[in-house]
DNA sequence: CTCTTTCTGTACTTAATAGTAAATAACCCC
DNA sequence: GGGGTTATTTACTATTAAGTACAGAAAGAG
């Protein structure tokens, strides 16, 4: 099930969980962002040498694209579960809720990575922080689309622009990320979500 | 009237302009940040060279401090015009549509330095981080008293709560600072902006 | 046991980083 | 015009950055 691991079966093993060591680039980049994590912080938290980094993981913007991409699709998330939920005001109220709770919980560090991993960079980081812009946009679009669908379905109102609407929820979402990496507690950022939801049109 | 200049009236002149070349420096840090911007950048877009700098400005933390001090004085920002507005209603839709307007408009990078300067970041910029976490939170917290105020004067109903409410406006203008510096276009952030001021107790 | 393959650790390279020393140039005051 | 003062220029330092060469170690295949 691992997404990364690849070790051969011929030759000397290698001596580190591959997943594991991602996980924990992760939350260096996470913490640090694209520009502010050096190799030292990264192979440190890995526990390996950077050898082993490169040979496993091709070179930092790689190890990043593949850091980030864990995160999308790592179970705790709370965008895509909250794509499946029954009515448009659901699908709302689970992704904002989801998002002041994961992002202010202390088993990592707190905000966003795919906001805080390259905002803005040096010119090194274009190429991620470009990678992260389209995937914020591609999480827009899914969501535009999904309220689409409810209005399809009539559990949206026709009157709402399904664009700006996802786009409001990402904002939130975005700010959320904010206030959670300066220190806002899960408390602050439920009253925030649910104040947010408040425009959010019910059927 | 400049915050900086200091050119004694001894001894060779500056052959610079501080106030320019501050506003020059803002820029870089703005569309880089603290970290992604090297001292060749900074020295670069300032048109001055290393020892200027350093004489001028300390060093790369002060002058980033000096910069986003010039940043919250300077004539078009939003948010404490906004704070001066008539009514609770129209503060936040002052702010609202002003951080919209502002962080989209293209004479400069897009976004917002207080935001987007150092987020994520190395332990170098620890420090910058600190200080604009702590401005953001102070920016809160004068929009909570302004709007303690409004419900001591009548035109914000007393069942809002005010501390909920400023962070939820600065949670919203954070997340339009995140779209902006996504590439979000004015049109595109005021939608967001009108909408999110649905959330908003009229009186 | 040896060969091949792959990984690991140490030590290295090249380039960029923040910051500075020292000589020179430009100004005001007397 | 000389003396004191401050800015500029060039050249430098020490450190750290990302990335790599190479020798040795650990496994399976034959």
């Amino acid at each position: 099930m691992s997404t990364v691991s690849c070790t051969a079966a011929v030759g000397r093993p290698r001596a580190f969980d591959m997943q594991i060591a991602l996980e924990k680039a992760l939350d260096v980049f996470w913490a640090k962002g694209y520009d502010g994590a050096s190799l030292s912080d990264l192979t440190t938290a890995m526990g390996i040498n950077k050898p082993s980094l490169y040979s496993a993981f091709g070179n930092k913007e790689q190890l990043f694209l593949k850091a980030i991409e864990f995160y999308e699709n790592r179970p705790c998330g709370f965008f895509k579960p909250a794509l499946e939920q029954k009515t448009a005001y659901e699908v709302a109220e689970f992704m904002l809720l989801g998002a002041a709770k994961n992002m202010s919980d202390s088993s990592h560090p707190q905000g966003c990575v795919m906001v805080q991993g390259a905002l803005a960079c040096s010119e090194a980081a274009a190429g991620v922080k470009d990678v992260l812009t389209k995937r914020r946009q591609q999480g827009e679009n899914e969501l535009r689309s999904r309220l689409e669908l409810a209005q399809q379905q009539g559990d949206l109102t026709d009157e709402a622009d399904a664009s700006t609407l996802a786009r409001y929820l990402c904002t939130v979402i975005n700010g959320i990320a904010i206030q959670a990496s300066s220190g806002a507690t899960e408390a602050q950022l439920v009253g925030v979500a649910k104040l947010a939801l408040a425009s959010f049109p019910r059927r």
